[in-house]
DNA sequence: GTGGTCTAGACCACG
DNA sequence: GTGGTCTAGACCACG
């Protein structure tokens, strides 16, 4: 488990937590079934309080990443529910306008934002 | 001005409102140079807090997209600094693949995210 | 908003609280649009700590019963999403045996129960 | 003695082990006067820890199912003690209560509601 | 005023 | 050892 907390990212630490997580799970680095540290473990190794991290698990669990049970480690979920609704794809959808928007209005080249929107698509073949 | 307060978005009214003029900016139907309504106006108008509107212009002032002076009306900035340093190309970098992440997390079949991808792709042309 | 803590209750105090707000609001006593009390205020009124109220809203908004913004009061969703789906039927069911069960065990007699079961049939009159 | 454990079920590994003998007491394939298996064989053959079917033990004792003697295996009570006490109704009334609130709230059928309730009903003839 | 995040520390329940 | 609940108190962000 490589988790670092980014002091000048503005996020909560709590989710600069599950957005690692999430990435480590998405780039492969981080297997579905397999245990996470116990929360005071990954507490201590960040310098954080345990609460925060337990704020982590709870919000992925609340996304269905991992499982959470008393006495026992967390554990990622290794069932993902194909959840193909309209109501996702909206959400999604408004995000990434927003943040395209957001680079042209503050002066970003055309050409390099295309090359980060290439970026990602290579990241689906 | 057309902006709307949208009771089923879970963003703060202040983004929602910053978001809306940077839409309209990014379209074209708002145009450098032009004046916003008064903070008093706009706030009246959409049946919300004088404090929430502020925060928007506000916001809006630290993103360099209006100018702000004591007594008169918010003016959209015309001159858009090309602010091409690596700190702003990382920060829309993370955020277009947190959103990626995450919409392949919550099971959205990839074509449908390539589509989405590609439909931001045809705002640079 | 009328909440009692049952001390001789085992159950933890966060879900004593979501439990009887499901209840008002199954009843009718409690209308979906309506505001709940502030945490702070709920806190106070029952003697108990901050934290412990914000879980169970916590927990309601995650059974999508309400709905919480920043600088406004939790609110009682509208819409209830009618999921048929048959893991919520095989869970209700469970749960509905184990009682059953329970009592049957615990010496209760079949005409006391059966009487309890009918009771809740007429709910759903 | 044919115990499982589901590893998707999320309770506690204790209840499940509780609540999977008081179902076979119910249904008559456990009967009264018979022995449990030792805790230690249990818990080898369900690939489990001792403490936990221990604590399993326990609840049953408490719940006045089984005799627990040192040395000796577990024993199934021939005797059920009849107590009609009013704190016993008033429990299983609010674990009912609790069910059926829970499934309209998540928006469960009434009709497909009422079928399971006289499922249980049936269980009384 | 209101919810959101974080720390610190205690004690309980399960494995 | 591990997650779950609760308290106490601080400070931040939004309206």
């Amino acid at each position: 488990m490589l988790l670092t907390i980014d002091e000048s990212d503005n996020r909560p630490l709590y989710l600069q937590i599950t957005s690692q997580i999430k990435e480590q799970l998405s780039s492969g680095s981080l297997l579905p079934g397999s245990e996470l540290p116990s929360v005071r473990e990954l507490a201590e190794s960040l310098g954080i309080n345990m609460h925060t991290v337990r704020s982590a698990y709870l919000k992925l669990r609340d996304d269905g990443i991992i499982r959470l049970r008393l006495g026992r480690r967390a554990v990622i979920n290794r069932s993902r529910q194909h959840q193909n609704d309209v109501a996702l794809e909206t959400g999604i959808e408004a995000r990434l306008k927003e943040v395209v928007t957001d680079a042209l209005l503050t002066g970003m080249a055309p050409e390099n934002l295309r090359r980060l929107l290439m970026k990602q698509l290579d990241r689906l073949k």
